[in-house]
DNA sequence: GCTTTAAGTGTAAATATTACACTTGTAATA
DNA sequence: TATTACAAGTGTAATATTTACACTTAAAGC
C-alpha cells in the first residue's frame, strides 16, 4: 500500500481482552501471569499486538482464540488507551475489548494452556500497567450494556435456570434482586423458552431449565423492540472526569 | 524509551473528531473539505495524526484546538476504527472522539480558518473513508450519554431558555417532547437556575433565561445522585451486529 | 385595541414499579 | 415411611412514575 502520510510517527498498537465469565455464582475475569518482560510474572489481561494485515476486531478475536481456543464469542470494543507512559516497555496504544464467555464449556483448555486463572471481580489482584483501569471500565460498560441488551445469556450455558440467571444479574449489578419481580420481568419479555427438563444441581426440588430465544430476539430488534432490564449501575464512580467514556 | 517489543508492526495512528454543535434549532456537525490527498476536496471530519509524545486525549484536544481555537471543551472518546483498508492513503488506526461545543461563541473563527462548515445531522453529505460510520456511532453515543448525563448544556450558551433546551433535546432524540412534561422533569432536577433576564429573540413575550448549576451537579454526583432524562434513542439501528459498541 | 405568536402553567388517568409470604417438590435423615 | 430441610415457584395491593391534555399570559405588529 502506498502511503501518503510518510512524515508521521508510527506506533505499536496492542489489543487487550477483558474476558468475563460467570461461575460459582460469581462474575469473574480471566487473568494470566505475564510471561515476558517487562513486568514478567505479574497479573495481566490477555493481550497481543496488531499485525499489518488484520483489523482491530480480527486481532482481538485472534488473541482471544489463542488463549481460549474459542471463536464466535460475544466481544465488543471498550476503548483505546493511549497514555504516553502506559506501557514501560514501549510507547504502545492499546485497544481494549471485552468478551463474554460460557465458562463451563471451556475452563479445561484455559488453565492448562496458559496458566490463565478465573478470578472473581471482587478479588481482583493489582494488574500491570493500566489494566486495572481497563477492567474497571469494562465492568461499567458491561453493566450499562446489560441494561439495554440481553447479553447475560452469553455468560450462561445454553440451558440455564431462572435462579442462575438472577444470580448472574445480581453479580453484574452488584445488588440483590427480588425473586418474584425478577422472574416476572424477565418472563414478560417472552424471550425465554421453558424446557421440560429440570436442573437438580442446586436444589432437591430442581429448577426448570430455560433457553434464550435468539431468533425471537433478533426479530424483535428488527421491529424496533427495545430490551430493557432495570439493572442499576451499582455504585457511582465518583468524580469521574475522564475524557474516556 | 527502550522497546521490549521490537519485532512487532508499527502503525499510523490518527485521531478524528466528531464535533457537535446546536444552532437554528438543529443539531449540527462541523465538517471540512479535505485539503490533501487522498480524497482531496471531499467532505471529512477534522483529523490528524498521533505524535510520539502526546496521549490520545492530548492529541484529540490539540486537533480540536487547531480547527476551532477552543480548549476546555467537552470531549469523549468514541471508539477506535481499524479496518485494514479504511484509509486508502495508508494503513491507519483512527481513534474517534466526539466534542460538544457552543456554536455561538465560535463560528467566526471556524469558517474563516479552515473552510469548515456546520451541517445539520439531517443533511450530512457522504464523508470520506469510514467517517460516516463514525458520525453515526457518535450520534448514537451522544443519545445514550444524554440520557444519563446532563451534557445538553455543553451545546447551549451559558444562558439559555427552556424552549431552546427542549428544542435541543428534541434534536438529539429525534422526536417531539411534551412541553409541560419536559419542563416539569428538567426543573425537578433542581439543576437549573432561573435568571431575571428574558431572551426576546424568538417570541414577543420573551422566555426566561436559565443557567445550569455545575457546582450543584458536581455535588450531586459526589453523593451518588443520578441524572436521568428519558431520552429515547430515536430509531433503533437494525441488524447491528458490529463488534464495535 | 385587535391580532398573532410563543411562553408558561396543573391535573387526572394510566402504567410501571415495588414490597411482601406462603406453598410445592424432593432428597436426606430420623 | 414420616419428618425435616431446602430452594423453587407463585400473586396482589400500594406506591410511584409517566403520560396525555388545553387554556392563560405577555408583548409586538398591525
Amino acid at each position: 500500500m502506498v502511503s501518503f502520510y510518510k512524515e508521521y510517527d508510527h506506533h505499536l498498537v496492542a489489543l487487550d481482552c477483558i474476558i468475563f465469565g460467570f461461575d460459582e455464582g460469581e462474575l469473574k475475569l480471566l487473568l494470566l501471569k505475564r510471561k515476558f518482560e517487562p513486568a514478567k510474572g505479574e497479573w495481566s489481561l490477555m493481550g497481543g499486538f496488531l499485525g499489518k494485515s488484520e483489523s482491530l476486531d480480527e486481532a482481538a478475536c485472534r488473541i482471544l482464540n489463542q488463549l481460549t481456543g474459542l471463536s464466535n464469542i460475544y466481544m465488543k470494543q471498550l476503548s483505546a488507551f493511549g497514555d504516553v507512559d502506559r506501557d514501560p516497555g514501549a510507547r504502545t496504544i492499546s485497544v481494549a475489548f471485552y468478551a463474554l464467555i460460557k465458562i463451563d464449556e471451556n475452563d479445561r483448555l484455559l488453565a492448562e494452556n496458559h496458566g490463565a486463572e478465573w478470578v472473581s471481580i471482587n478479588e481482583l489482584p493489582v494488574l500491570i500497567f493500566d489494566h486495572s483501569k481497563m477492567a474497571e471500565k469494562a465492568l461499567e460498560a458491561l453493566r450499562r450494556r446489560t441494561s439495554r441488551e440481553p447479553i447475560g445469556f452469553e455468560l450462561l450455558p445454553v440451558k440455564f435456570t431462572l435462579p442462575q440467571l438472577q444470580s448472574l444479574y445480581e453479580s453484574i449489578c452488584g445488588e440483590l434482586l427480588d425473586k418474584r419481580n425478577f422472574r416476572k420481568q424477565i418472563l414478560e419479555t417472552g424471550l425465554l423458552v421453558k424446557l421440560e427438563e429440570k436442573d437438580k444441581e442446586s436444589s432437591k426440588k430442581g429448577a426448570y431449565l430455560y433457553k434464550f430465544d435468539h431468533n425471537k430476539y433478533n426479530s424483535y430488534v428488527e421491529k424496533g423492540f427495545l430490551f430493557q432490564l432495570k439493572v442499576k449501575s451499582g455504585h457511582i464512580i465518583k468524580g469521574n472526569n475522564s475524557i474516556l467514556d
